[in-house]
DNA sequence: TACTATTGTCTCATTATGTGACAATAGCAA
DNA sequence: TTGCTATTGTCACATAATGAGACAATAGTA
């Protein structure tokens, strides 16, 4: 979360939040064949949960989110997504936030509308695993890949956000062709198949793999790639229009 | 939108809603063999909008959204899916709802906050016409079914909200085999179909739909139905499961 | 030059879908 | 009763998509 640490918060208007509003992000990157999400750990407090924040009083709702992203990741321009909304009465537990507020030395009375239910937006990104440059916010001392089978316990409902995140992501995988957002610019057919079995959770059969991508029409071909390694080159492809 | 008519209302705690935030429902009926949806028009103003909502600050947001329909339409138990929240500054207007407040001689004091700025959580619901019984909320005098591509002008934002529920109802159509929700619970395979060509905007192959219908092994065959007409009769189907 | 791992492509089998044919009605008219 | 018509359920065949394996063409190493 990111918001003005000057205790008159209210009397800037452009800092001023949307009460009850929050939005979360599940930012997938792909590396070492295996999908991974940014968690943050809070400052002193054990406690790890997805990057979010709040919505400014004039703000969009999507521009909010994307600032968000650019302040985390130093990307701009990122594949991104809104999934679902999530209101229910198990995420409301003020004491999370106030011991969070606590352990960063904030007065908690300052920020006592933080401690407030909130209904929060989420989305999911796809980035370049490679071109991040993840930066902590006031309130967390770190902001980590974690693989996405193998996450620290998460406060809140994050952890069901997630879930739906994956799930959302599997059910627009075909549909919207969205695997090639976690590649760089070019990338061998292999790797797009391994991003593909990450994100799905099954082995693909590499034949029908290829013919299926390449009857798309939407890869362009470019040069070989020469690894080095003893056998023949993958040719290295670019999603059309790049 | 349903809220305490008493202008003290903020005395009473289950009566408070979350400020900022607001739900719309897009509710689809089926008739005459065209999709419709309910449209509420606000007493003494031409104004159109969906039915919608708040949220109280004890509530669920999925449960206040199925409180509305349950006041709107008297139906429980109604298929029904959120789809996306709206949060852009262009439906930030608040002379609409002065106007509207005003036309309905409310004190536009006593009710500021409506006038605010509101993030709106959007729903679908798929709903058996013939069940409906549909009941205006307070602040408008009618609520009436209106074939999807000849509804009135709406305010704010809500014809977008309409043209994404049925995008995104349209993509589920399959996934999620949604279409006997708009269906008596027994109908004919004709019927069926007509609802998919509802939803989907083209015509369909009767052979090839039926195929696949019952391929899906989610179809209960019962008794014929003879319509008293000159021809075969065809059977009538379930959902499995009623 | 032989050998290995990987890639690109082809072939054939299997499954799904498009397209039309056809027999089986249910009521009506003769 | 016997045709007649509109509609339904099902089948048959053609076409398209996918599963599954075969195989030749490398790019390096031994």
């Amino acid at each position: 979360m990111d918001f003005n640490q000057d205790k008159h918060m209210g009397s800037v208007p452009e800092q001023r939040f949307l009460p009850h509003i929050a939005y979360d992000s599940v930012i997938f990157g792909f590396s070492g064949e295996q999908l991974k999400i940014l968690i943050m750990e809070y400052h002193n407090t054990g406690m790890f949960a997805l990057p979010g924040g709040f919505v400014r009083v004039d703000e969009p709702l999507n521009d909010a989110v994307r600032r968000g992203l650019r302040e985390r990741t130093g990307l701009d321009n990122i594949y991104l997504e809104q999934f679902y909304t999530f209101g229910s009465l198990e995420r409301y537990q003020p004491e999370v936030m106030e011991t969070i507020l606590q352990a960063n030395g904030f007065a908690v009375d300052d920020f006592r509308w933080m401690l407030d239910r909130f209904i929060s937006v989420a989305y999911y990104a796809l980035i370049n695993y490679n071109k991040v440059n993840a930066q902590p916010d006031a309130l967390s001392d770190s902001i980590k890949w974690y693989p996405l089978n193998d996450l620290p316990p998460l406060i809140l409902d994050h952890a069901d956000i997630v879930a739906k995140a994956h799930r959302t992501l599997q059910e627009n995988l075909e549909r919207k062709l969205v695997g090639m957002n976690l590649l760089p610019s070019r990338f061998t057919m292999k790797e797009l198949q391994k991003v593909y079995e990450a994100i799905l959770g099954t082995p693909l059969r590499r034949t029908t793999f290829q013919r299926k991508m390449l009857s798309l029409g939407i890869l362009k071909r470019h040069e070989k790639r020469y690894s080095g390694k003893a056998h023949k080159a993958p040719y290295l492809y670019s999603f059309e229009g790049e």
